[in-house]
DNA sequence: TCATATTATAGAAACGTTTCAATAGAATAA
DNA sequence: TTATTCTATTGAAACGTTTCTATAATATGA
């Protein structure tokens, strides 16, 4: 491998007037400094990550945990956070699973994306101190260098539900997803609220996962029901997914019989017949936020801390 | 941040004591390992990404890149790559775009697997004389430390041709993605093996991207066709599904008037109506496959470099 | 002209590890 | 007993950069 000692023997320089010259410092001159550039780019040379992450105490890396790599969602959200950070000099890492726990806790990153409810929050604060910022998708967490940076789950489900409740529905049930996640928790609360804003009673719940098997489950659970709900308001779009798979194949018609709505509004979404009402979050958008509060933070400046806003997307499910 | 050296400190020992106790070196006695251990332990002593690669001269990190994030079809790929990666402590990076010109220079990862036809051969060829190993998942291309991990595109477009020849179909077309690239090109030359093994010819060639848009346009093309194939095998699966929502609209009715084939069997295929005939490969274990193949090299092994098989995935769209 | 300020370059320390080579002390063999 | 081997530990070099400080050469001002 080329080092900067190699260009330095072969330009008569020092090592450090090549360092100062390829990082294009003005006490070098020009002539020398594109006397080295040039020698430099002639050798292939291209500078140790290693070497100048140690000393300079930066990666410019940012990390990022997800939960899997299979979801709709998350396509997007990476594309939008690795769209910006890109364009910033910024490399991306991302990862899944128990690999995750040992990434953080090495500090390979500059900063660090949650969003994977298998890492606890017990930990998180853990190594949060003197630790690299973490930004936290999936929860609402306080800590020294944690910042929470949310969807406004609970407004966005109200208005769904305000929505479905003037269209006259009376036995709406809730599907929950993995039921502590701060996803789930937050938009049964906007469900909540707009039931009880209007009087109504929760006229039950289902137990689910956010899978889509989770999904298979719960319709079997209906379909056995003799006092079947007239609306099911889910916690995310795969399970709803789920539910209308499997209602169908049972000649349960929708929305005739039984109304459905979602959250998310991933692609399939608009595929399905009917096609599923559901909020729509814009992922690519709001991961060019995360990542634009993060180097914003990183530069020195005074970020903003809100919440991303969700869209209710109108279709026929019920 | 806590060094070694404060971990030494504390311990009343010195850093390389520290160092070879923490790395499990035998030359250190079981009793003051033990200590160290717990010291450090108890300081949160967590060894520097960046020291360690510098002097070690190794990464644990396998460099993806890829065109997008996107596509249904990488999830499962960087899914099955990342599984195989982190049970043996090795982190992924991915990215895509302009980015991934620097990380592949500055060497920050112990090998690199590229699906992204941005990359020019030549410049994969320029970096890899003294690189760490590369892995191109979609070109064929010879160099010292390349290896070429593809899919059989030939021989699973020639099945599903034949199968197509076989129910009768006369007037078939070929739909394009990105003309050049290496998935497109074998996979039309299993097309053109098999149509020449039954003295049919091609009658018709479209050109698309591989992206659902170039599939509309492409509709609106045979819409206006007064002389209409009667069969369209394409490139891949999201054009074909483009195509096909585009003839509906049109009330061109598939399969009854015009039969249509794909290529990867994502997710959507399932759902469309008809449901789409494809090439199912199964990215996820194809990337562990990749992984695999990468980690044993690292190790020194020898490698076997074979081709991933697709299967055919009959349905109704034909 | 000489003293001083400026400019361009070089030397050397530092970043936090790993690992080679050296050493002291204990255990073994003669 | 003394020489030898073995065990546990340490000191110091090295990895490839960046950056502080020193210095030589040149330019500027009086």
């Amino acid at each position: 491998m080329v080092t900067i000692k190699d260009v330095a023997k072969k330009a008569g320089h020092s090592i450090s007037t090549v360092s100062y010259a390829l990082n294009n410092d003005s006490r070098i001159s020009e002539k020398t400094a594109n006397k080295i550039k040039e020698i430099a780019k002639e050798m292939n040379y291209f500078p140790s990550a290693a070497a100048r992450n140690l000393k300079r105490k930066t990666t410019k890396t940012i990390f990022v945990a997800i939960s899997d790599f299979g979801g709709p969602v998350y396509n997007e959200l990476l594309d939008g956070i690795h769209h910006e950070l890109a364009k910033n000099d910024y490399t991306m890492i991302v990862s899944t699973g128990v690999s995750t726990d040992k990434i953080l806790k090495q500090r390979g990153s500059d900063a660090s994306i949650i969003s994977d409810i298998n890492i606890t929050d017990k930990f998180l604060v853990q190594i949060s101190n003197g630790h690299s910022p973490i930004f936290v998708l999936d929860r609402s967490l306080k800590g020294n260098n944690i910042y929470n940076l949310t969807i406004d789950n609970l407004n966005a489900m109200f208005e769904l539900t305000e929505d479905i409740i003037k269209k006259g529905y009376k036995r709406i049930a809730f599907v929950h997803g993995v039921i502590d996640s701060y996803d789930n928790k937050t938009r049964f609360e906007g469900f909540l609220k707009a039931m009880n804003a209007f009087n109504l009673n929760v006229y039950k719940e289902y137990k689910g996962s956010f899978t889509k098997e989770s999904g298979y489950k719960i319709a079997d659970e209906i379909i056995n029901d003799k006092q079947r709900p007239d609306m099911l308001v889910c916690s995310n779009d795969e399970m709803a997914l789920g539910i209308i798979e499997k209602l169908q194949l049972n000649n349960i018609l929708i929305p005739e019989e039984i109304g459905i709505s979602g959250f998310d509004d991933i692609e399939l979404s608009k595929y399905f017949s009917p096609r599923l009402t559901s909020i729509k979050v814009d992922h690519f958008n709001w991961g060019r936020r995360i990542a634009k509060t993060i180097l914003n933070l990183l530069k020195g400046k005074d970020i903003v801390v809100k919440k991303e806003k969700g869209t209710l997307v109108k279709r026929e499910s019920y």
